[in-house]
DNA sequence: CGACCTTTTGAACGTATTCAACCGATGTGG
DNA sequence: CCACATCGGTTGAATACGTTCAAAAGGTCG
């Protein structure tokens, strides 16, 4: 788990890791805190961790310990079914806070991958509980990342029940368009960090439905796709696709 | 909204909301709580509210003030997209806990609706923040609620993602059985409050497919249904619906 | 360069949807 | 209290959409 370090290289990582001075802070969560309550979350927040792409960060089963937040990179996490079968729950990206589902029942119940090299931080879940009993905001940043991680649940729930393959992937499009937009990335212009297959996973469509998906957009001049670059050429006409059926 | 009532009914109203009298205070927020966190939490939670069949709760935009606590009864919550077409996202039973979408944004994401006369108690939700801020086993225990949402959440993902309209089905009673059961009722005989249409709804399906599915389970043996009435003959067989594509 | 993985595309198939008719239960007004 | 209107549920037949199976091309990594 843990890289072997030498001693001094420890040190200077453990200053890196200060979140008051995280170019996330805002997306993150320290968001809403004043100087004098993100240096108390500096204390908390000590330690870092890097995956490889493809490595796993905990699996179902695991005993939560720590939340997670992404500090550079990009996850996938799964669900499981009793019967093996697996499904993308969610992509991650910087920001995004993971282990939430964790608490209810004190050990994790989905698995987390890193899809290209990443980093996150370690928020010890005890502490931070303790912290935000001193720290309203802090307090009331915790709960609004829940809510919203239940408010966007709710949204694939709508994207999974009532839309169809073209739809969903239109809608996925410019779900992470919006998310890179939001990190000072380009919405236009992207890399996909995941596979057609983990697409097809998370809009509970099959690996060839999404390639052809794809392939009709770009025909119709709503995107280029090559490989895992997409161009965005067409927002407007994608949101359409969402309005289409009404 | 609020009935009118005489002073002397309001009196006798606020002492019979007390959750340290509720006998569903295990299942519900306050649980784990001692005596003395439970009588603060009586001080919080100072007022019920009716609801008759067919009658709203809350709706989608609404500034959140209270989080509401299902006393007894049914309701749905409604999930909608832009464009009008709405889902179900959940059904709701005594001890459930609603409004929980709303922290991250401050406005309610989803409309709420009663299946049946339905008694709700009101948790300001600026009180519960500064109480659970106190009252350590509170604060987790929120936590707890939430996280357990998103686990839900998380689950019925993997309904619409990766099952057909009998395994879906199959998992919907399962689960409506199992809650019936952990309130005290019945698990094995109970009387669905939802149409067909929303059972649908919340699983994905036409309503159609939803009485197929409900026929071809009483041709198997599997339940008896008369209308809106169920039976479960053969809890094992349900299961295996779930188990049998592998 | 060769092995493997991912992606694309075509054709046949299957499941859920759509459209439509009918039935039964419920509730209302005469 | 019954006639009638309405709503919810069931069932059948035709259709549509996504899946499955299969083959081949393009990328990536040793």
């Amino acid at each position: 788990m843990k890289t072997g370090r030498a001693p001094r290289l420890i040190d200077i990582n453990i200053l890196r890791v200060a979140c008051s001075s995280c170019s996330l802070r805002e997306l993150c969560l320290p968001a809403g805190l004043d100087s004098g309550e993100m240096e108390r979350m500096d204390r908390l927040v000590t330690h870092r961790h890097r995956l490889r792409r493809g490595a796993g960060l905990y699996r179902a089963g695991e005993p939560l310990a720590t939340l997670f937040a992404i500090r550079s990179g990009f996850m996938k996490s799964c669900v499981l079914h009793d019967d093996g079968r697996e499904q993308v729950a969610g992509f991650h990206m910087a920001g995004d806070v993971l282990g939430l589902d964790a608490i209810g029942g004190g050990s994790h119940t989905c698995d987390t991958v890193a899809l290209e090299d990443t980093e996150v931080c370690e928020i010890p879940f005890a502490s931070l509980e303790q912290l935000s009993r001193e720290l309203p905001s802090l307090q009331h940043q915790l709960h609004r990342i829940m809510s919203r991680e239940i408010v966007r649940d709710h949204g694939v729930m709508l994207l999974l029940g009532s839309m169809s393959a073209e739809e969903r992937l239109a809608a996925f499009l410019l779900n992470l368009s919006q998310r890179f937009a939001a990190r000072g990335y380009s919405p236009n212009e992207f890399r996909l960090r995941m596979t057609r297959q983990e697409i097809g996973s998370y809009l509970g469509l099959k690996l060839e439905t999404v390639s052809r998906a794809f392939s009709r957009f770009q025909e119709r001049g709503l995107i280029l796709v090559r490989q895992k670059d997409v161009r965005m050429l067409d927002v407007p006409g994608l949101k359409a696709v969402l309005d289409s059926k009404r």
